[in-house]
RNA sequence: GCGGGGGUGGCGAAAUGGUAGACGCGGGGGACUUAAAAUCCCCUCCGGGCAACCGGGUGCGGGUUCGAGUCCCGCCCUUCGCACCA
């Protein structure tokens, strides 16, 4: 415990009471208000919004704000006006789940935890303007995310149908094929079955391109990006045509049409639907309990189950380019959501082709050669190498090169109508709907005799009722269906009684437009305001969790582009610059409630203060790496703001700052105002505390203009300290309206360097030398130097001099 | 299987191709103190040596270079994504 002060003597540094104080201080003097509309140079920094969980916050939390808060910080007091707004993303199964688990409605559950998410935060020190908040479950925040699902509903780019959709047993829910993880719900672990359901899409399809282009234009880490890319799945081909009687032509998708001569067989997805007009009556019996067993399995069995399984439908269809006819089967290796559904089976070029022919004794044929090798060298395993390979058995094409082939076989059968050039994308439409209570109910009224109809504008929102039964049931329909006052509503158009679409909309609908919401979260009359929207957005630094790599920042950008394509904003991305954070671990695992290794960050802001932990967070490891929490070295970052506070209550002001302290200084503020913006927080600390070592070396009491500059550059991690130190200093406005220390050059400079002397390569010795040495004289001073000069035998065959560095001789 | 991170002291970690281990934790010793706390000073990669120094050292094996933790090739381990995507 600190010492307390006596006879006028600087009171130990007390985290609680400073921090107190100054949480009140900001409140009172509204520090982390933004004027929107008149601040200069907006700078937006986001982070992603919470799910206000019934365990509160946890350290993951707050690592993540943290660090973005540092940020915000740092660009305030470069002089940006900073909106950094945080709200709560609190529809969903998780809540839901939850809610039904403890038997406390969502409504009433929801705001409880709420509250207790603001107590922390706030207590955490977090530069949030907190009168710009937005919450997903008020009516006044869904009924603009609702407003959002009619822009896309108007524009054709909502559309329903009906889809084999993941169904979760457990949770009596649809699932997103993004939240199927291994064929298992990615919320509660069970397998998944598939279900036929209406659904509500996006067309996020549409727009697969476009989402791909514009990757690398954004300031994001690679590693986001790459995750994009590799979502979207781009795939370039063909779509090839292949007769197949009365039953009409089944359509492939292949990247290799130059194979089309090896393809001996087809396979269709089970669920094709094709699969009927092609069964022969023979084969009908199998083909039906084939099928069945397909649907009855979820995507889990078929993707551990890795042995190919299938059946011969009976019927035959032709090749184009043979003019033969081939087999055609049902297999599920053959997914029905991408291509086509169907493939043309290439048993001699494609891995699974062959050991599937291999299974079921269908014909393998050599269509392309490697060095080496002629149309007639056998085929142990495919061949799938195509950079050094030549047609073979394929009439006028033999000798091609495959790239070559690609476009001369699908021109080819182009002009007999039987293929064309097509991209293909791994990428589907977005299904938003869920069966479910705890979302914002999807806008929509049906009627008997106008069809569906959206809700008018006028009518939003459409009101989640409070009801108590909210629990999903088995029958896929949304509890929302059982509540006849609610469900049946007028007709907009006719005034007939219709009723009200029950669905409810997927969380990632709430947080796809959230950022646009919160400089507008106070206006009632539209979604967002033109003018300050025009000024903040988009937002230029973004930091979260690259758990979202995928979906959240996906869908983000979709509706983005969506809004923009329909004049609402001048955008179409909303996050100029993305960062991801690091996942902070705890014994080599993610915090979980089950694992029971959550660490609660109350605990830790009692006993070392929260700019303390704010602090040891920030200095665990690389900001974008994350880390083991683990408490040991905490105290090492507590001991440095306690240091700060000696150092600043002793500082005086008689007499001049040290020449070699202020140059170190100046080191420092170049070195943390390099780091601060990489994210480098950890070197960043590292560096401040060196200069604290400079600065109280040997117990000397620092002059003021050596302790300033050091208040401001610890501010972004330790703000309530900050704040009070800047205050004892005797400044009446606070130090996030300081500005940045300025950064001089000539104070910087060192007029001796240490030199490192290498004698083929190898350290024989360090000199200290003037700035400005040259090579000649270094080589004399290092020649002059015995533990060096005894390595140079013989002669110096050449010198390296890297100016302030080194000193390499070779001989 | 494919793709991306990452393997450096007892521990968390630093290092534009240029003195490996900054900074912090832990450990050891010392000053101050009646004593303790706090503060300050010194030591702390491994081996050898009283020391000056010497040798070795960044997962493993090669290579490029005056010089490699860093670049290239081939492996091993680990972690996170994706995964029968035609």
């Amino acid at each position: 415990m600190p010492p307390a002060g006596e006879g006028g003597a600087p009171v130990g540094y007390d985290p609680a009471a400073v921090e107190e104080k100054w949480r009140a201080r900001w409140t009172e003097r509204a520090t982390n208000r933004v004027d929107l509309a008149g601040g200069e140079r907006p700078f937006y920094q986001l982070m992603m919004f919470p799910y206000p969980s019934a365990e509160g916050l946890h350290v993951g939390n707050l690592f993540a704000f943290t660090g973005s808060d540092i940020h915000a910080r740092f660009r305030r007091l470069q002089g940006h006006t900073v909106f950094q707004p945080l709200g709560y993303d609190a529809f969903g199964i998780h809540s839901e789940n939850y809610a039904i688990k403890v038997g406390l409605h969502p409504m009433r559950l929801i705001p409880r935890n709420i509250a207790n998410f603001r107590r922390q935060l706030d207590r955490a020190g977090l530069m949030v303007d907190w009168s710009q908040s937005v919450d997903t479950t008020d009516p006044s925040y869904y009924k603009w995310t609702q407003w959002v699902f009619l822009q896309l509903y108007n524009h054709g780019l909502a559309y329903k149908k009906k889809a084999a959709v993941n169904w979760c047993p457990s949770c009596k829910t649809v699932l997103a094929n993004e939240q199927v993880v291994a064929g298992a719900c990615e919320r509660c672990g069970t397998l998944v079955e598939q279900r036929l359901l209406e659904q509500w899409f996006f067309r996020i399809s549409d727009y697969a391109e476009r989402l791909l282009n514009n990757l690398s234009t954004l300031d994001w880490s690679d590693t986001t990006r790459t995750a994009q890319r590799n979502w979207i799945g781009k795939s370039e081909g063909a779509e090839l045509r292949f007769a197949a009687g009365t039953a009409g032509h089944i359509e492939v998708f292949t990247t290799r049409p130059d194979t089309v001569f090896g393809a001996t067989y087809m396979v269709l997805a089970p669920e094709h639907p094709m699969v009927d007009a092609l069964t022969t009556p023979a084969q009908r019996a199998d083909v039906e309990a084939y099928r069945l067993r397909a649907s009855k399995q979820d995507l889990v069995a078929r993707r551990v189950n890795k042995e190919k399984t299938g059946v011969f439908t009976g019927s035959h269809a032709i090749n184009p380019a043979t003019g033969q006819p081939i087999p055609v089967w049902i297999a599920d290796y053959v997914l029905m959501d991408y291509g086509t559904g169907a493939i043309m089976a290439v048993p001699g070029h494609d891995e699974r082709d062959f050991e599937f022919a291999t299974v079921f004794g269908l014909p393998i044929v050599r269509v392309v050669a490697g060095e080496g090798e002629d149309a007639a060298t056998p085929l142990a395993t495919a061949f799938v190498e195509n950079e050094k390979g030549r047609l073979v058995n394929s009439a006028s094409f033999d000798g091609q090169t495959v790239a070559d082939a690609k476009r001369a076989i699908t021109a080819w059968l182009g002009e007999q109508g039987a293929g064309k050039s097509v991209v293909n994308y791994r990428l589907h439409d977005w299904c938003i709907s869920r069966q479910r209570y705890w979302g914002p109910p999807i806008p929509i009224i049906y009627c008997d005799a106008c069809g569906a109809q959206p809700v008018p504008e006028k009518d939003l929102p459409v009101v989640l009722p409070d009801i108590e039964d909210y629990r999903p049931d088995d029958s896929g329909i949304s509890p929302l269906a059982r509540h006849a006052e609610w469900y049946h509503v007028a007709c907009p158009k006719c005034g007939k009684q219709g009723r009200r679409e029950t669905d409810v909309s997927d969380t990632f609908l709430d947080s796809g437009w959230y950022f646009l919401r919160y400089p507008s979260a106070t206006r009632g009359d539209v979604a967002f305001d033109a003018e300050i929207t025009r000024k903040w957005l988009p937002v230029n630094t973004y930091i979260g969790g690259n758990e979202h790599a995928v979906l959240h920042l996906l869908y983000s950008r979709f509706i983005t582009m969506v809004l923009h394509d329909m004049k609402h904003i001048g955008f179409e991305e909303p996050f100029t610059k993305f960062r991801a954070h690091g996942l902070i671990i705890k014994e080599g695992a993610k915090m979980s409630k089950t694992k029971g290794n959550v660490v609660n960050p109350d605990q830790f802001m009692d006993r070392w203060g929260a700019d303390a932990f704010r602090t040891y967070l920030m200095f665990l490891g690389p900001y974008e790496e994350g880390g083991d929490f683990r408490d040991a070295g905490i105290s090492g970052v507590r001991r440095f703001l306690d240091r700060l506070w000696l150092a600043t209550t002793e500082a005086t002001k008689d007499g001049a700052p040290d020449e070699g302290v202020m140059r170190k200084l100046h080191q420092t503020i170049r070195k943390v105002g390099v780091d601060i913006p990489r994210l480098s927080y950890n070197t960043a600390i590292a560096a401040l505390m060196e200069y604290m070592n400079t600065l109280r070396k040997g117990e000397r009491s620092p002059h003021h203009a050596e302790v300033e500059p050091v208040v401001q550059m610890v501010s972004p991690f330790a703000p309530h300290v900050a704040e009070e130190l800047w205050e004892q200093l005797g400044h009446s406005k606070s130090v996030f309206d300081s500005g940045w220390p300025s950064f001089d050059e000539s104070l910087a400079r060192e007029d001796s360097v240490q030199l490192a002397v290498q004698v083929n390569g190898k350290l024989r010795g360090t000199l200290t030398v003037p700035v400005g040495i040259t090579q000649d004289e270094a080589l004399a001073l290092a020649q002059a130097e015995a533990n060096i000069a005894k390595f140079v035998t013989g002669a110096i065959r050449k010198v390296i001099f890297v100016p302030g560095r080194l000193l390499n001789i070779v001989v």
